[in-house]
DNA sequence: ATTAAAATCGAACGATCGTACAATCTCGCC
DNA sequence: GGCGAGATTGTACGATCGTTCGATTTTAAT
């Protein structure tokens, strides 16, 4: 089948035009126009548009496994794995195919008030990214890497804030510093729950 | 000159209408539909959606200013200036007037990637943001309530990620705990900085 | 009360949105 | 190598977008 090829050149593009301008901002038209192709022979792909926004969303948390989460389960369980989370999550916002940034996180804040089944898929997304987070630093407790009475939650929230602020400062503000004060925020994270 | 209070009313829904659907969002035929007017005469108000954008940016950051700011500023230099900064924009986030949370964040994580006037705006915007922040916390290190040589920028930085980190739990994760997490972190915050 | 100015309206513009459908082209299989 | 399935196209639909403009209403000053 042809059409499974093109089916993810399409994807590819959309991941790409919806980390610039928003899974919203993404429009067949548009997106037919940028691949040379017509728009209702991109259409006829996915049927309605919030299929097209489905699918990018699939494709993206697939992605984000395939990135970020399985190069990060090849380091042994504890402080390694979760330094590895860590830094594939950094690399991952400046990824080549995601020119606007993490596309999980700005998703977040484009549709945490526009209900739906997008909505709800990114909601899920979100809950296990958090979760897989909490398991790798809960292990980190228990291999005796992190303090035995951290709370993982608050760990991961802050955690998590960091890495907000840092495309905050970064991408918004435009300062150089914002990887900088994002590495030590976190080593600092780490070392005060050793 | 009655166009002067129309002119309020608009502004007023479409920051409403902003604070949920962004600011691309905002649709000048929606939101004449809403407040019982004509698309022709709101339009006629602005002359254009950009001015339109513009003056909901402008509002937004003058009501920030009274509602936050000014308020903080009320309370003596140093620690509780800082803390009544905090307070204010845990209490914006959920203003009346802001149905879908703090549309200053929201919209810096929309416009983060789409050049224009209204991307410079917001960036001035937030640059002032952080060095209101910034210089309240100085402040504080001076008058001896924050340890002498700690680094403000960082200090904000991790201030902003918490409350980022709480809109995003809140709001999209939809978990309860999330300001207890944002109080929790930052008395943390504060507390390892004395 | 009159009148000029300001505010608002209705109608229409071209562009683009998501979607539908019949026609055409292009594969992959016998 | 032809043939049927699947991929892609062009065209068109109604809706809505931002915008224009002339007509009409409402306001504020005399």
């Amino acid at each position: 089948m042809k059409g499974n090829r093109t089916r993810e050149q399409i994807i590819d593009q959309a991941i790409r035009m919806a980390s610039v301008l928003g899974l919203e901002g993404l429009t067949i038209g548009n997106l037919a126009r940028t691949l040379g192709m017509s728009k209702s022979g991109l259409f006829a792909h996915f049927n309605s548009k919030e299929n097209l926004q489905k699918a990018v969303v699939e494709q993206t948390a697939q992605r984000w496994i395939s990135f970020v989460f399985e190069p990060a389960m090849k380091n042994g369980r504890g402080l390694p794995r979760v330094r590895a989370l860590f830094e594939g999550w950094l690399e991952w916002e400046s990824a080549e195919f995601l020119p606007g940034g993490c596309l999980i996180m700005s998703s977040a804040f484009e549709f945490d008030d526009r209900p739906g089944e997008i909505h709800d898929m990114l909601v899920d997304l979100q809950r296990r990214l958090y979760q897989n987070f909490e398991r790798a630093v809960v292990q980190a407790r228990d291999e005796g890497h992190l303090r035995g009475n951290l709370n993982e939650k608050t760990f991961v929230f802050t955690w998590v804030g960091l890495f907000l602020a840092f495309i905050h400062r970064s991408r918004m503000l435009e300062y150089e510093d914002a990887v900088h004060m994002l590495r030590e925020g976190f080593d600092q994270l780490v070392e005060r729950n050793r």
